[in-house]
DNA sequence: TTGAAAGCGCTAACAT
DNA sequence: ATGTTAGCGCTTTCAA
């Protein structure tokens, strides 16, 4: 492979000012046509590492998500790569599975390739810890709440989001209104906060159940739920993966929505749209998240003493068949 | 930050002597535990970019696919990653695209990475490039063919999977039967192939679109065909956009599956199973397309010198509800 | 503007 | 088994 040196020579200057023209320092045009000659005759491809060692920075973003299959952290980390390579930075994913040791691991990961920077969506357990012992790098928190003021966090506005469903719920005349809510993660608490605030508001009664954040989890806990006495006549479910499950199991029961069941949740999944009715889902500015995340991580490298900001983004009602009106039962 | 010489300092040894302890070298014990301990109370982590450098590799694969919102490539890229940090290896993750230019920026990336490997989905241009200028370092080719003979491989029988879909509409009783095909890669050539020989063996017409891979272009294209006067009675989307664009145009229409229009398609993505009647599918074995790709380069590693290998994967049926039997008209 | 030379943090070759 | 030291390929002083 060939070296910096070896450019050097066949361009007939020193090693310095190869690298001038490399980084874009100043060298004449004269030189600087010679070089890139060079450059093209030899194949010539900087070594990252090289760089990287010698300048003292990466230029690289660490991104720490629970799984890339999910569609929203899929959404997401496609937008922080493309604002990442737009800014000549590169990108490590890694999947924890919701699991802290996972979390802990890739978080010794981080340090070892001395990130510039960190985006991470950590579970609730490791969100606490985060209080416990800072980072070596800024970092911002996405999708799930951290120790206040402590990091830059760009988040859904989770109660506002969940009380607008139940508000159009209620409207479209649905009283026993169920929750299911995932159990890892700090959007599962928020959300179901304002779940509850909004029924208890009216005086209702706000049955939720908090379950692992995973479709199979889902459709078990919802066929449990429509065969027991206190069966509700619609549900929110908190995230794509929930509102998967309950859409299977609707599916499996053979009930139609929203007559049998009323169904509204998170994440405006490309299939939200074509079941049954359409289902009723809170979209998720998923670009701006990621891009936004970006921002605030690059605000913080020019200015690294200011104050933590959190940007709350709102998520947008997409309502669809599923949620349509309460047909009242008729005597015959 | 804390380097080597520290930790060194702390435990009263030589750096050589921590370096044994971190990439497990032969060290007596006593001196072992003094290292450790010095290493947990300096909070040492070590450099990556300096350790690759001196060691001359990087325990990183390139992965290049065209884009990892396609569920698809989420799918694989989440088994190359767990394959590969199994493997003490990190991945880098590129979106092409599917822009011949953005793959020549991101293969130009993989050099200047010094990447033990690549894994790469590249475009049909691309795919013919690949031939003219050899990479620096194994590469195994996924989801799409290259140059034959020239890089490891693993694709699914493309042609055998379209050929049983056709088939099956063909027992079902649909007779007009046309296809949606993806124009960028290798992949709408080959499922082509497929559909065209087996109808023509049948003495029938092999209608077909090639389209870009997107849910947009399927679903104007389905559009439009169902418009007009060689409407076809079933179709064929030979990917998972193509396919989710076809059940857009069969919403939007308020057709009815399979009796209005049977439809078919690749990739078992979470929806299929819960539009309609349930979308008959060919489902790829995508953990294992991630894994076998992983596998390949791995032993392309240990032993350079070999034979080109190319893993052909079979993609599995799901028979659901869209390609139901076709009902004859009833004459009133 | 250009070149010479030091050194980023680490591993590996060599010496003991 | 342990220490000493060269040097991976590059950027960045420092001097000219």
């Amino acid at each position: 492979m060939t070296r910096i040196k070896d450019v050097a020579r066949e361009a007939g200057v020193s090693v310095a000012t190869v690298s001038r023209v490399l980084t874009g320092g100043p060298v004449s045009t004269g030189l600087r046509a010679k070089v890139e000659t060079a450059i093209r005759a030899t194949g010539y491809r900087p070594n990252l590492s090289a760089r990287r060692l010698r300048s003292q920075h990466s230029r690289t973003i660490g991104l720490i998500v629970s799984d890339i299959r999910n569609p929203f952290f899929t959404a997401v980390s496609r937008a922080v790569e493309d604002a990442a390579y737009d800014a000549g930075m590169r990108v490590i994913l890694c999947n924890t599975d919701e699991n802290p040791e996972k979390e802990a691991l890739y978080l010794r990961l981080m340090q070892e390739e001395r990130v510039t920077g960190l985006i991470f969506a950590p579970t609730r357990i490791s969100a606490e810890a985060l209080s416990q012992s800072p980072l070596d790098f800024p970092t911002v928190l996405i999708d799930r709440a951290g120790p206040p003021g402590l990091h830059d966090a760009v988040v859904l506005d989770n109660a506002a989001a969940a009380g607008t469903l139940v508000s159009h719920l209620l409207e479209q005349g649905y009283r026993r209104i169920g929750g299911l809510f995932g159990n890892t993660s700090t959007t599962g608490v928020e959300r179901h906060a304002g779940f509850a605030a909004m029924l208890s508001a009216r005086g209702l009664a706000a049955p939720a159940q908090f379950v692992a954040p995973t479709a199979d989890a889902g459709e078990a806990e919802l066929l449990r739920w429509l065969a027991a006495p206190d069966r509700p006549d619609a549900v929110i479910a908190s995230n794509g993966q929930l509102l998967l499950g309950a859409a299977r199991a609707v599916r499996r029961l053979g009930l139609s929505m929203p007559h049998d069941l009323a169904v509204a949740g998170f994440d405006n999944e490309t299939w939200t749209g074509l079941v049954g009715p359409g289902l009723t889902v809170i979209e998720q500015p998923v670009h701006e998240i990621g891009t936004t995340a970006m921002q605030l991580l690059f605000d913080r490298l020019s200015r690294p003493g200011g104050p933590a900001r959190k940007m709350v983004l709102s998520g947008r009602p997409i309502l669809r068949g599923s949620t349509g009106p309460r047909l009242r039962a008729v005597a015959n």
